[in-house]
RNA sequence: GGAGAGGUGGCCGAGAGGCUGAAGGCGACGGUUUGCUAAACCGUUAUACGGGGUACGCCCUGUAUCGGGGGUUCGAAUCCCCCCCUCUCCGCCA
């Protein structure tokens, strides 16, 4: 969410922000409301303030008079008394009524601004390259492992044509895709026996490199959460489609559920709502989480295999810091540089691509995603169509925390001095099975096995080949 | 699912229609004292939003907030209604 009282001062940046991002956005009708909701309140705290002003005065009056009502005998004195009171009564009732009225407008004109403010996107920055589409991403670094080059036909350089990731699950017995959709329909899989240990190979591997060599702190976090949780980091309402819903209101449950298309939910929602420690910041979390998308809208594309699925299991790293935005920047540096170093690691050529104005969401300030070789993707004579996403590093600045209310000071929530809302980042470290695409197709051999990657060995019990 | 208890500031805990943004204590912060530490003493100690000012550090002012929402009343932390949450015991279950 951004800073309503920075819209109000500059919403001309806000308009650029969001034309840059190809969004249309009421920005006007927003002021237009605020405008309207603020003069309400002023007029309304003005009368109410007047009338604890009129009570405080007014009370020993009454009470006197209703003593000596009470008293009075004569009916023409108590007629008096009586309309004394109600005269007295009538100047606070009028005050009161007229602020509710106010209050009423307030009231109406809330809920359309909250509305209208959770759709006003986050400005990208300024060096972030303009552009409609992913097609105007623009490449930033690419690397191979030595001895391979990605823009060279892999069968030039192994020897053989490669198979697609799809056909070597079959061959080697790591998915049963037919079971996967007798059970859950289309885009489901069951990965089975080492396809299974690969896949956990992958998300331990990239756990304990998160934790053991970067020091982040590996935590749980939830994947059926309630609808704030969504709102709050920006999800919602934008992306609603592509949530699965648990209407639990609908059988008489507390609230309606949904399932996480990503870890970043479960531990972002965790410090909702409050005030940390300045001295504890910079927060640094890693999940292993499942993550279910139903992928609505992408009907008929990456049908086969294992690129797009209904639910996989993702680790997922989060940055909390200090509102500073060169900060922020560093740790987005950072966290892009510890997936280089897994991707290197795991011998898989891949590149950055900086994503365009127009390929970002709501929420990000700038966005890198992170693309790997897939030889079975490769379209002949035209290399870069190998490479598909495997990773997503967004640096959003106070967007999410300002949704979802978290802030720090020095002492955190008993400390002293105003609050800021905290800079929040994060990046995918893996997510699988997407990645077991490239590991498969790249480290595939000419006889149809698959060499393991040696950091995963020790994760698969020391097998040095699938096969 | 059944039965009971309870939600007040950073925390503990009073208050039972106006003088209560809220006693008292703890904690934290600033100061006095001090060779150092401790103790003692004095002081400060919420947040959000609106309006005004600003040397952009804040300052002045209004309103709201005692789990949430509604109601009674000239006036509600306090009375009434609805909802939510937490805890304890029992049942069921991984």
């Amino acid at each position: 969410m951004i800073d309503l009282k920075a819209l109000r001062e500059n919403p001309r940046h806000y308009k650029d922000g969001a034309s840059r991002k190809g969004m249309a956005v009421e920005i006007d009708r927003l002021l237009q409301l605020d405008e309207q909701k603020r003069a309400a309140q002023t007029r309304r705290e003005q009368l109410r303030a007047e009338q604890t002003r009129l009570e405080k005065d007014l009370g020993p009056q009454l009470g006197k008079l209703q003593g000596d009502l009470k008293k009075a005998t004569d009916a023409a004195e108590r007629a008096q008394l009586q309309q004394r009171i109600e005269q007295l009564r009538a100047a606070p009732a009028s005050l009161k009524g007229q602020a509710a009225e106010l209050e009423a407008v307030e009231k109406r004109l809330e809920p359309e601004i909250a509305a209208i403010l959770l759709t006003i996107p986050l400005p990208p920055d300024p060096d972030v390259p303009v552009g409609s589409s992913a097609e105007q991403n623009v490449e930033r670094e690419r690397w191979d492992p030595p001895g391979f080059d990605a823009s060279v036909p892999f069968a030039e350089q192994r020897g053989f044509a490669p198979r697609g990731h799809a056909e070597l699950c079959r061959r080697l017995g790591l998915v049963d895709f037919p079971r996967g959709v007798k059970l859950s329909g289309a885009r489901s899989y069951v990965l089975t026996g080492r396809g299974m240990l690969l896949h956990q190979a992958i998300l331990r591997y990239a756990l304990d490199t998160m934790v053991h060599g970067h020091g982040f702190a590996a935590m749980s976090a939830p994947v059926l959460v309630r609808e704030e949780a969504m709102v709050g980091t920006g999800f919602f309402p934008a992306g609603r489609e592509q949530a699965y819903h648990i209407p639990e209101s609908a059988r008489g449950g507390g609230s309606d559920l949904f399932l996480t298309g990503t870890g970043e939910v479960g531990l972002m929602g965790l410090h909702a709502d409050e005030i940390l420690d300045e001295a504890d910041l910079p927060l640094r979390y890693v999940t292993v989480s499942t993550c279910f998308r139903r992928e609505a809208g992408a009907a008929g594309k990456d049908t086969a295999g294992l690129y797009r699925v209904h639910v996989f299991d993702k680790v997922e790293q989060v940055v909390i810091c200090r509102a500073d935005q060169a900060e922020s920047r560093a740790w987005h540096a950072r966290m892009i540089g510890y997936v280089q170093g897994l991707l290197r690691s795991l011998g898989l050529p891949h590149r950055l691509l900086q994503c365009c104005t127009g390929d970002l969401g709501v929420k990000n300030a700038d966005m890198i995603d992170v693309e790997c070789w897939m030889p079975g993707r490769a379209v002949e004579g035209a290399p870069a169509s190998g490479y598909g996403e495997t990773h997503s590093a967004s640096r959003l600045y106070d967007y999410q925390c300002r949704r979802l209310n978290t802030r720090y000071r020095p002492g955190g929530d008993a400390g002293k001095g105003p609050t800021s809302f905290c800079h929040s980042l994060n990046n995918t470290v893996a997510a699988s099975p997407r990645l077991m695409i490239p590991i498969l197709e790249m480290h595939q051999q000419a006889d149809g096995t698959v060499r393991v990657p040696e950091p995963l060995r020790p994760y698969m019990g020391g097998i040095e080949t699938i096969g």
